[in-house]
DNA sequence: TGAACATATGAACAGTTGTTCATATGTCAC
DNA sequence: GTGACATATGAACAACTGTTCATATGTTCA
């Protein structure tokens, strides 16, 4: 699986300079498997619901248990992830707790998805 | 699995105003899912590296292979999925298959990805 | 303190995903 | 036609994902 950049020589290809230039421009792998993990944690209905319920306005993790119609356990799971890409933020109230969208780039992402989807 | 609206009468939750708004405003299940997927399909790696490399000019299989250092068939087997979600496009030339962005929501999609990222 | 509640977490299991290998299709040049 | 080449596809398998169930944590109020 680890292979060096001057394997370009090694390996079979039609438009080496055009491989180079695209070479050149990818990014850090780092980034890119960073980048793949924010898009995988919106692929799932379950937290794009989420993501859409707390689009205008903070959620408990039981009401949006009942918006989402899965168990509270599994939501809280799902926050867990939503967490850790920092697309959700929450305040502790109590009890209970809120959860609400962490910045504006997530409602962007999730609209031009839409867009896409529509066309 | 299967629930229906009038679920949230049975299922505990604390803010059943707020419950209720975020489920009416709630998109059909058919299009979360056909989202949830968009999305899926950008969150691989290998995947993102060949949207990435597309951005600039259209490559062949073999030199996204080269690109993205992996085999042909898998670059094949994943532009199969990248094509089914609309994501690239692709037009032949003799022997050799040519891909290219679909559209212009992708390149979008991709950059607001990396904004977050590296907020 | 202890019971009740809201949420979080760990283990486990079925279902899905991405790669590899072998093989098939389609195109060109002879 | 045949052979060479570029790409596509099917089966199979390991690795990963999302849910469930059981249990733990943390907070409030009596």
């Amino acid at each position: 699986m680890i292979k060096k950049d001057n394997d370009i020589c090694q390996i079979k290809c039609i438009h080496l300079d055009k491989v180079k230039l695209a070479k050149e421009a990818m990014p850090a792998d780092e980034l890119i498997r960073k980048l793949a993990e924010l898009y995988r944690t919106m692929g799932d209905p379950t937290r794009l619901k989420i993501i859409q319920a707390l689009q205008e306005q903070e959620l408990c993790v039981c009401d949006l248990s009942a918006v989402v119609e899965v168990s509270e356990s599994a939501v809280s799971h799902q926050l867990r992830l939503l967490r850790a890409q920092k697309l959700v933020k929450f305040r502790r109230e109590g009890k209970v707790v809120y959860y609400s969208l962490d910045d504006q780039h997530i409602a962007i992402l999730f609209e031009q998805g839409l867009e896409h989807i529509k066309e």
